[in-house]
DNA sequence: GGCTAACCGAGACGGTACGTCGGGTCTTTAC
DNA sequence: GTAAAGACCCGACGTACCGTCTCGGTTAGCC
């Protein structure tokens, strides 16, 4: 049973317009400065277009970021069977970006636009690849044994993240190599391959 | 020898209620809701009172997060001797704060208010005593050999921070158990007391 | 060929509700006191819709002026063949009610709004009379020979009116006998009928 | 019995200051855009020595006016014995000055200074020397008998006068031969000399 | 010589209004 | 029925001045 009606259907080149002028302006102004208005301006549409697909501009910002409009991310984390080095080598090149304006700007910008809208948060770690790329990956160390069975994967990319999105908002400047320690920290103690059962049992 | 010059002094009635106005609306309206107009008529004060001594709502929020004006944050974490449960007494009622409404909210606010303005990331940690009281009591537990020597402190709780920003950013409601869960695991394997000097050296 | 713009169009009911609120703004207020908020506020009306389509307040009250929202004015003065009678019969009222504090303040507020805004001088005598009714009998009494060939009638009418502007500013009251002589005088002396085409050649 | 008191006396430098910032300032920005701040910032004064001394703008501008800080006006009128030539001869450089950019505004600023002003109001003819001088060459020629008996030679100068403030208000430029033809008309038909006592008797 | 008062500059204060921007809704015309 | 264009009411922006009010400092003139 297909639903249909009569008139024109969504335009599709409308949709478009408005994702890209959204995306672009967002990077180029910031998450304050961007306007429904502005978008509507650039993206050549009445506003009303826009309200009726759209319930607000961080709806507009959430679904961008469903699109993979802000970053064109490394799509897998290296896997050389060394948890900690392949981390530093995909987040090595991250940290540096967050360190540009445009970067830190980006952040600021969807962390701003978290806050007012939950899908925007909803979907920020994913759009940095922290979720599934970073949980795969650590995945793959407790089924290799490099982190201890029952560690909280997800969680830990969360945390990750979170410490990441920390220190853009907490200072002027990320220091690279103190939060790569950070995150090697955060993994634990590096030891001997974990049983494959036991709990790790302390001398 | 001090700078003089003649003529009225700033208003010290005036700043406290503008900052007590902006702590109260933030608290209740939200980041956005909170305008430089709606203080200004909260506080029984003209705008231009504002703008003569601080040059934005950011700054505004900046202000009132140094002054202690939001939380009247637990003092201290205590210190039975055992870090992992001294840590969940401390945050257990932080989480549940942070489950309602006003909680979520606020860090909300706190949050889009630091993509705004430095000075409020600079200091947000403080003002949830995740700065002083939480890297303190890592460093006891780092004299007391409950955590490896050379823990980077004050990352570490920096980082639990921040997993708990994105947790409230990205999710509808803290998963308590989840969250300590993980930061036990965050702060690696309990495991006997580290010895004095020597940092543990796997094989 | 009319030009096509699609959209809506603008709205009669606001044009109407703004100048209505001008209006009777400046006859109530006075020219300063007179707000564009004001306005705005009484007309029920967002203030861009007014700023959208006047340039000024100089202009929405050079707008009234043309749609004669001041004074109801005789629309004629009488011919009783006797211009200095129908002179004194129209001019009589027109200065009472410059007496009244209504009537100065009205002259007063359009005096001031001809000072900043060029449109409201060029239809301030309009807006009394004193162009069309003033000169059409004065032409009428050229023709009658009531007064000589030659004479600047419009000319005359502005200085008539000019009298009675600067009389108002100058004074707290207008001396109406005085005035009318004035104007009698202004008009040269009552002689025998002007012969026909010879200019008066004294010898 | 004098009124004395102690303390310091009115300061003569700054009253000087303020009245001379103050014609400065209405001549170059305008009626609108005179400030008292604008004022006290010119003179180098505080606000508060402006407002002990004068009530309001009007009142500094009727002041300036009164001491004739506007014009540097001729003196006299010439007396030739011919009065519709001295007329022509004295108001045709006032009526060029009123056609510059700089003469026009300082009447418009100044009319608008007299609707809020009853002091400026007063005085503005004397400024422009309407009223003695061109007063007392009336009252000459009518001693001289070129003007009827009778004739209300002050009214006569305010006419003259307002009827060139209406010319400036609703043109924008003063057609300088018709005005002056105007005034001649105003002052009645050039007759012989009028009989000493006798009203003028047509043939 | 001190005291007292009024003067002065500076400028903070509570306000009102400015002219602009953008929000979200509604209306008109065109396809 | 969707779309562009854009007018509408509204609320906030950051600025300019208003007129009042403190300040600290500086003169008079009188005790």
């Amino acid at each position: 049973m297909t639903e249909h009606r009569s008139g024109p259907v969504r335009s599709a080149v409308a949709r478009e317009a408005i994702l890209s002028a959204t995306a672009t302006l967002l990077v180029d102004e910031g998450w304050d400065h961007l306007t429904i208005e502005g978008i509507a301006r650039a993206a050549g549409v009445g506003k009303q277009t826009i309200y009726r697909w759209w319930s607000s501009k961080g709806a507009l910002v959430a679904e961008c970021l469903l699109d993979g409009r802000f970053f064109a991310v490394e799509p897998v984390v290296g896997d050389t069977g060394d948890l900690r080095r392949d981390l530093r080598d995909w987040l090595t090149p991250v940290l540096h970006f967050l360190n540009t304006p445009t970067g830190r700007s980006l952040l600021h910008s969807l962390v701003a636009a978290a806050t007012e809208e939950a899908g925007v948060g909803a979907h920020l770690s994913e759009a940095f690849g922290a979720d599934r790329l970073l949980a795969d990956r650590l995945r793959a160390a407790v089924a290799a044994r490099e982190l201890p069975p029952g560690t909280p994967v997800d969680q830990l990319g969360h945390a990750v993240f979170g410490a990441l999105i920390f220190e853009v908002l907490s200072k002027d400047e990320i220091d690279v190599a103190a939060f790569l320690d950070l995150v090697e920290f955060l993994l634990g103690p590096r030891t001997a391959l974990f049983a494959p059962a036991a709990p790790p049992a302390p001398a």
